[in-house]
DNA sequence: AAATTATATACGCCTTGACAAATATATTCT
DNA sequence: AGAATATATTTGTCAAGGCGTATATAATTT
């Protein structure tokens, strides 16, 4: 069985790519650390499912979760291997030029403005968002 | 139901990159077209793999196939759409700073050179091969 | 401590896709 | 036409992973 290591990395990675909810997630991770609760008012997805795919996410090493109080926060964890992060790269600024991802993006934004309208109460607002939502 | 076409296309183009053997058949490509007996020969696997993989890169839109004679030669079909076009970019700039794709192109380079010590007779030699190798 | 809230994990079901081995197809050669 | 060559597809098996439902865990509130 011949070695072959780093293509074996790199298709891992792209299997974590391989799904339109984890892009729908990373794409609200984009500039700023995301509460679960936002995702899963944001994507209108049964709560399990999109921790499921946090929790892939996270074995894929690119994402890292920071619990506060009840609430957990996921954040875009930037690769140490360069090419990894390249691609990643590539792939935000997809994500800029895409209808859906803005749509949901603006969706986060105004969720974390009127947090009051989601079924949530008391939900943690990102403090990103405060200087951008201004 | 949401409609999400785009993430669902960009999903499946990372399908396609998940796979190590795709990605190593995806980088022999890179500059030229390929006749499969060389993808076999060169990447060691068995060829129904091989062909399988190149139907699977075929079907998401990223290779085109041309017949000529008893030969199929595959080359990168470059998507009509930009996102996936600049994360091809990405992917392809990659490949060029890895040590295991660096040996796979080699391996093609000889290979073309002295056709004659590979399994195939008669082999088609890549044209863009010739003044690459000179 | 009991109830509530937020998130994670387990379970069962189903689909996709990876593999090897066998077989089919297409083209060329004799 | 028949044999040989190059490639593709089928078949059967297996593991990964997607989903919803139910349940477990962790922190907070009362």
């Amino acid at each position: 069985m011949a070695r072959q290591s780093k293509p074996f990395a790199l298709a891992r990675l792209f299997a974590a790519l391989a799904d339109p909810t984890r892009l729908r997630l990373l794409n609200l991770m984009a500039e700023r650390e995301v509460c679960v609760c936002y995702f899963v008012e944001i994507l209108q997805q049964g709560q399990p499912k999109i921790s499921r795919h946090l929790a892939y996410l996270r074995n894929a090493g690119i994402v890292s979760a920071r619990r506060e109080g009840k609430w957990m926060h996921y954040s875009i964890r930037r690769p140490r291997d360069a090419a990894a992060n390249s691609i990643l790269d590539a792939v935000f600024a997809t994500f800029e030029n895409n209808r859906e991802m803005q749509a949901d993006s603006l969706r986060l934004l105004r969720a974390c403005c009127k947090p009051e309208l989601l079924a949530l109460q008391r939900a943690p607002v990102p403090s990103a968002l405060h200087s951008e939502a201004q």
